[in-house]
DNA sequence: TGACATTTGAGGTACGTACCTCAAATGACT
DNA sequence: AGTCATTTGAGGTACGTACCTCAAATGTCA
């Protein structure tokens, strides 16, 4: 049987009042005392129970997460994920909240961060695009002594307390390395296409791209990026114009999640044989293209990782605890369709 | 607040002792009484504390993991994760003990299956290469009522609950995928060496190599398997004669887990430009080798993942609870130095 | 309607921890 | 040695669920 506070309180000697205080930093403890204690704890290996813990605690965790409404596939997937996974949170005392906000629109988002009480929650996770209204929303939040966290796009400049996503310069990296190696030796240009370049993940994905291409891959030329703004004809018409402009598109790299029109534009106006395509973030419709060979390579995070990494992350922030930063990086997902399932 | 038992009990109109029953499935309970509970549940969205659940039936799991013993960084890495998460184990109530069994030694490794005390176990993890033997000590397991379940190598004809795992057919078509874009349109050879061919998982990953190369990559030719048995002089010799009789070899698949002593001889005989190297399972060396440019891209499993799936499927299964099978999926992960963090 | 089995209710204890109160012991200081 | 603050102990209740017992209510059947 695994020791309790009882056994700790009979092994160093002292009452359960003591062994309790010691836990639980309350003051009126002696020094040598104290030492009594831990030295029985660590003899008996003793670890707290954190289910009782938290039972007698009463401790439940209010948080809630700030996401884009309609947008893409990409942002349906989260969602979806954040529903699923508030099913499981109950299990572990934790209610979550879903609140949309319009994607670029700063001051719709800051409405609906002003309008959350902070006396009820414990913490906000928010995945938007930096703005110096979201920074004073964001202080305002830290202020009141809610834990906050950025998602997938990083709000570096704001009072967040931590950032859960990739490294969006090495995930550049990554495509602009699996793009290199697969086009070979021979020269030719990079067609880059984003949704908007305004959202930090966007440009550093570019930089880390752009990095390795010249370095590594100097035959290869990297074109202009080419903003979409979720629009079809406009990202068609620029993509017809730059193929009509360069005959040598060895391939093409999407930056953002917006890769159902590319993929569908590019079926229409792609020469043979068709260019390479790397895209981020794995959804159905990704998958789909990866199983039919639409594009080559997707380079993904895992959302479920993603979302209880959150949670454990502001749980942890709300109880002032320590956390395990190794369990909680994301790792850069390389899918081909032979590691899709 | 989270609706309790004693809320379900007012909302049907019933006693606490019957909401206890019907939750628990005890008898003595009338038909349309429990469609009362299940309403009530439904409608206050009850959810059982797991916590609180757990502290009263006083469950404790005993969990085995039988792994080899010495053997390559690979199977350090596991013994050092299984480790780790014995501490954090602890605090969700399950004890985990590690045993070791010498590699390739199926009398041995049934000695220790069938010392455990299974009256005292609830469920053991096995990282080992199925014989009869082991079959057979597989099936008493069973029998006496413990769970088990086969680690990183599948055994499929013995009576174990799940695999957990990566497909080892995809793993080994991913790495031909890799391998065959990496290498071009230029014909060429391909080295592939295997610690051992005994164990299935490098017999599976050899056959998606094969199918893929010679499907997608009719160029590339792929030479015999060659078997280390961890012995750095054999390999050496092998493939410095292999070397001798191909001047033409792209690339080297590294099946198994010994890629440090292939790296070793490959630094020492390779021809310049050294051939494209991939091979499996991230550890210590795999990483440095990625970080100098030694091996091109590492194919592997999250070992951390591994083990805490292996925990979630053996206390379901010794109380013959539902899985959620796509939570448990572990992912063929794909590292290039660029994603490697 | 009476006998009987079945179903339901009431109430208890336990799990390990948190947190509270109050009294007793101990130490430091004059 | 006496005073007083600090430290320690003893004992309690609570959290939500599991599991137990026993009595009371209800339903079923002859």
């Amino acid at each position: 049987m695994r020791p309790t506070t009882s056994d700790i309180a009979k092994e160093a000697g002292v009452s359960l009042a003591t062994v309790d205080r010691v836990l639980n930093e309350r003051p009126g403890v002696r020094a040598p005392t104290i030492e009594k204690v831990k030295r029985a704890i660590d003899r008996l290996g003793y670890v707290r129970d954190v289910s009782a813990a938290n039972l007698a605690r009463q401790r439940t965790y209010r948080l809630v997460f700030v996401v884009p409404d309609g947008g893409n596939e990409f942002h349906t997937a989260i969602r979806n994920t954040i529903t699923e996974c508030s099913v499981t949170a109950i299990a572990e005392r934790t209610d979550l909240q879903l609140e949309q906000a319009p994607l670029h629109d700063p001051h719709a988002l800051v409405k609906v961060l002003n309008n959350l009480d902070t006396k009820q929650i414990d913490g906000v996770a928010i995945l938007a695009t930096e703005t110096p209204l979201v920074r004073d929303a964001i202080r305002h939040l830290k202020e009141s002594g809610v834990a906050v966290v950025a998602l997938i796009s990083d709000l570096p400049n704001t009072d967040r307390d931590y950032f859960v996503g990739i490294n969006n310069v090495a995930a550049g990296r990554t495509a602009g390395e699996l793009l290199g190696r697969f086009a070979g030796k021979e020269p030719g240009k990079l067609m880059v296409v984003a949704s908007s370049m305004q959202s930090h993940d966007s440009a550093e994905r570019r930089l880390g791209f752009d990095h390795v291409i010249h370095n590594a891959f100097p035959q290869l030329e990297v074109l202009p990026t080419m903003e979409s703004h979720d629009d079809l004809d406009k990202i068609t018409h620029m993509v017809s114009r730059s193929f009509r402009h360069n005959d040598d598109i060895r391939g093409v790299y999407s930056l953002g999640a917006g890769s159902r029109m590319l993929t569908r534009c590019l079926a229409e106006l792609a020469p043979q044989p068709r260019p390479l395509v790397i895209a981020h973030e794995l959804t159905p419709h990704t998958e789909n293209a990866l199983k039919n060979g639409s594009i080559d390579a997707v380079i993904t995070q895992d959302l479920g990782h993603i979302i209880r990494s959150s949670l454990r992350l502001l749980r942890a922030t709300s109880d002032q605890m320590e956390i395990i930063a190794s369990q909680e990086r994301i790792r850069i997902e390389i899918i081909m369709k032979e590691n899709l399932y």
